[in-house]
DNA sequence: GTGAAAGCGCTAACAT
DNA sequence: ATGTTAGCGCTTTCAC
């Protein structure tokens, strides 16, 4: 900038005047300087800016795994709101992985991002106290935070698993499997009990055997799904907890020769040619609704921390309506 | 940091080391200082600090949408490679916009990302080089960079498809479509030129009329598809161009009483329930090798800018079996 | 082992 | 309409 002023033969000011395309130059003096912009490349060096300023026009993005189909239209719908208030986007994939959440949250932090969406790996977000009184608004998505009073906007999986396991028993079902996600997970733990909420409104007992909960790598999904078909009194109905679950309980269901229904939490992708009922979950809205209310906060906002949580739909086609075997 | 450096009675430089790890200091005054640290709640500010060393530890990615099932994995590989070298990731998506893709880029550029992954919606990239010259490394992957000499990664685009068509014209099959993306979009035209190679290896006529490059929305690729199958002479076979128009094609042909064969560029999630045949990519192999030659470059490595082609595979599952109907 | 001073590139505040 | 000065928070250099 400096050299740009001098080749222009004009005060440094008077650069970043054009450069940020504020008032008070004339044509004449604005054209000198652009061209010098020009003929050396010059390109405004927004560290230094955001060193003066104290904002750094980005905010920062932590999820769980940016591969995943259910993040990625999360993150892109964060990222046009951003792009709407002219702030880039910073992604970081935790693997589910408290610490490894903790060291991005706070490599972003250092980055002096305006905010951050956060969602969480970990149970315990204090560590961020600092830095939310240090100005970085923080909302988290998908999962509530831990032992901090924040944003959080989530969607309604206790109420969707039991309308989904209601169809279920809707439909004839009395012996209907559970098989979730990590129990430290909160959507996990959440949609479970929703499986149970139904089950008892119905008067239906839960036998434990059907309930499992755990990675949802395809081979521990594959045992646990095999676990509850066998047996002398098998399941008729399995309820599979987010999509990971779903894409190998369909791979298995598909090669049985008796039915077995099955309703997935998630939408997925094909799903309806392969006919997978399932409770979908608006991603992208889940990205847009914290977005928005990061930006409400750097905009000034400074109401309570809040929760919003949205309402998830019950999408028939086909698996979940199969009735269990007549005996 | 001036602050920490009061309170634990020592001089800014100190704290610096204590807070870079740097050698130097006695245990007891590093103990000081960390305890200033905690108490203040003081986290270094990286602008600053980029602003002195000139390097900011994070690389920019541009692609075309975050939400396509294909970019997710490619992000998070590349991802993974940048924390391995400490640096974060920076995502923008260009709607396949060429604007949108110079305004993300330049913006990036304004930030000192050391380096730059993009995969190109323009065809114009000579607006770059002044930020490579200005010591930006950039890779481009997917798609060839425009009137521009720099590293490129690609996947096998042209070869990829001659094998899907030829595969096709294995299985018995003269009358084949191709439907493909955008012609200003370099794979659509590779495929394209690998599905005329195909045919014409087989010594295989074209009407041109079987051929439909145009965007991927799905009323426009159900239209395409519809009109290649109706008429006095349809085709039997249909190559699709990139995953998005597979998924339109296997939801249209699935719907139809006369088996029509379809293989299709790209792996799609569940593909293998529903049988579909494809010419998978792998993703992550070109996010990886993208951010590895990026790396690399930072590292001081400066050989001439090259490109580097990943293979592709046939996986065959049904669909592309299928033999043409009898006459 | 430690610290003082200079300066990275920019903008805010205040001249002119 | 334009220029000058100070300083954002850090690291580098060099002196102690």
């Amino acid at each position: 900038m400096k050299d740009v002023a001098a080749r222009a033969g004009v005060g440094l000011k008077t650069v970043s005047r054009v450069v940020n395309g504020e008032a008070g130059v004339t044509p004449d003096t604005e054209r000198r300087v652009q061209e010098a912009i020009e003929a050396l490349g010059f390109r405004r060096n927004d560290s230094a800016r955001v060193l003066r300023k104290g904002r750094t026009a980005s905010i920062g993005l932590v999820l769980e795994d940016l591969a995943d189909p259910f993040y990625g239209p999360l993150s892109r719908a964060v990222e046009e709101v951003a792009r709407a208030h002219g702030a880039l986007l910073i992604n970081g994939s935790s693997a589910e992985d408290p610490d490894r959440e903790q060291e991005l949250v706070l490599a972003l932090c250092a980055r002096r991002v305006d905010g951050l969406i956060v969602i969480p790996a970990g149970h315990d977000h204090r560590y961020l106290e600092p830095e939310i009184k240090a100005g970085i608004a923080t909302v988290f998505v998908d999962r509530p935070a831990g032992r901090i009073d924040a944003d959080v906007v989530l969607s309604d999986s206790f109420g969707g698993a039991r309308e989904g396991v209601a169809h279920l028993i809707a439909h004839g079902h009395r012996r209907i499997a559970f098989i979730g996600d990590q129990p430290r997970i909160h959507t996990a733990v959440e949609r479970l009990r929703g499986y149970r909420a139904a089950m008892e409104d119905a008067g239906l007992p839960v036998d434990e055997r059907w309930v499992s909960l755990g990675s949802t790598d395809p081979a521990r999904v594959t045992a646990a799904t095999e676990a509850v078909l066998s047996g002398p009194d098998p399941v008729t109905a399995v309820f599979a907890g987010n999509n990971r679950v779903t894409v190998t309980a369909v791979r298995l269901l598909a090669g049985r020769e008796t039915p077995v229904a099955l309703v997935g939490f998630d939408d997925i992708e094909l799903a309806d040619l392969l006919g997978i009922t399932v409770i979908a979950q608006d991603a992208a809205a889940l990205g847009r609704t914290a977005a928005e209310r990061l930006f409400r906060r750097l905009d000034g906002v400074s109401d309570e921390p809040a929760g919003v949580e949205l309402t998830t739909r019950l999408i028939a086609r086909g698996s979940g309506e199969i009735p269990p075997p007549a005996h």
